[in-house]
DNA sequence: TACCTTTTATGTTTTAAAACACAAAGTTAC
DNA sequence: GTAACTTTGTGTTTTAAAACATAAAAGGTA
């Protein structure tokens, strides 16, 4: 199991970041790299708690979220096999700022922050890495700023469809969306109350721009929900 | 005023940044920085626009800002002297995601960000500076999601107060807020309508909470407004 | 299987905030 | 100094979304 994360860690994205090390660099890693499993749901860190690791999402679905006002949650971000995650806090000096579950059963692998540190100092490509990823996801979490508190309600769950299916892509049909989230997922995604985000998909239905199978979503009509995203 | 300039960016909380160059470096630096002046409302950059530069505020106040949906603006960080900003874009390898715009008459300085990315490069403590900047402001931007979306007006008028004293702080009185801002940016700030901002100011004139002159906001009862802005 | 819990669905009521409308101050321009 | 425009202030109406209330499915489990 473990050999087999790794490879997977060493063959692809990440490859032009850790490729760069030399053969003790490595060593390193590959002896501080832990595999972890997490269930459906299973909390991975939560806001408050001290940032230790680098996560590297392997495989299975990763979603970041925060408790806010009145037990309401927002998920601030998803994250897809092979990605990194976690590291944020510890470069701000903070404690998390928001906590991390798993959507389905997932696998994935820790890096001591420490030694991610030693290895940026000896890395200019691996410090770009992380100043790039950090510039797009704050350009990222700008857009959703204003997507969030000025679209209205079905702005906000086609732009979350259109969302989901650029991030987790489809199945073999080409239309359905390869993740299945509950509906009230769906409603902190899209900063609404479960029942809005059940009631606006049938409507979306009823409108024959996607169709709903449970937790499948397939989407028919993407240029018509890109529009309502875009103006409402 | 170009020396004087200089002289307050080399000496300010960016040393321990610009100090770790060497002297050619330094020349560099000198070479290409380039002073700029702002009118009030003055815009400095607008989304959309190719990122050339790394602006450096020197003196005044900026505000960073998105258009949205319908003529509505969010502003989404403020600036004051001395601090960066307008790198994010470059560094995602993207156009400006966001406008920057001079609250008050503003000195701005100007780096050419090939020349910050040829310094990251040779300089392991620059590349650690926007390390932690990008993360910091990450953590600020996730936050803001939550407090926007799910706090009442109350709420999200108390904590932009609340915002501004810890950001620009008090005149010599400790009691009147540094930067005197329109309604509208009031309004802007806390995802609000003018007129619910105006009103909301209102309320908290009549609970004692502020004191209002024209643009001028006299901070009375901190802790209250604190808590306000904690729980609604 | 039957029982319990969670999720999905839909109708109704309530409410927070936007939209609208207008007036009074303040500013800026001429 | 007066006119034109912008900003501030307040009352009223409208509306989008939350809250509430059930009920039907679906899923788990004893």
């Amino acid at each position: 199991m473990i050999k087999k994360a790794l490879e997977k860690v060493m063959s692809e994205d990440m490859s032009e970041i850790w490729t760069v090390l030399n053969n003790e660099e490595k060593r390193r890693i590959i002896d501080a790299f832990v595999i972890h499993n997490f269930k459906k749901n299973q909390m991975i860190y939560a806001e408050g708690e001290e940032p230790e690791y680098l996560w590297c999402l392997l495989q299975g679905k990763v979603k970041k979220f925060k408790d806010g006002v009145g037990g309401r949650v927002q998920i601030l971000r998803l994250i897809r096999s092979v990605q990194y995650f976690g590291y944020r806090a510890y470069f701000a000096n903070e404690r998390y700022n928001s906590s991390a579950a798993a959507f389905e059963p997932s696998t994935v692998g820790t890096l001591p922050m420490t030694l991610v540190k030693d290895m940026i100092n000896n890395n200019r490509k691996l410090a770009w890495f992380f100043i790039h990823e950090l510039s797009r996801n704050l350009g990222g979490s700008d857009t959703k700023i204003v997507n969030l508190t000025q679209k209205h309600i079905r702005g906000r769950l086609a732009e979350a469809l259109i969302v989901l299916s650029d991030h987790y892509g489809f199945e073999d049909d080409n239309m359905t969306l390869k993740i299945y989230m509950a509906r009230e997922d769906l409603a902190n995604l899209s900063n609404m109350t479960t029942s809005n985000a059940i009631r606006t998909l049938s409507g979306f239905v009823a409108e024959k721009l996607i169709t709903v199978d449970g937790r499948r979503i397939r989407i028919l009509d993407e240029p018509q929900l890109r529009k309502i995203s875009k103006y409402g």
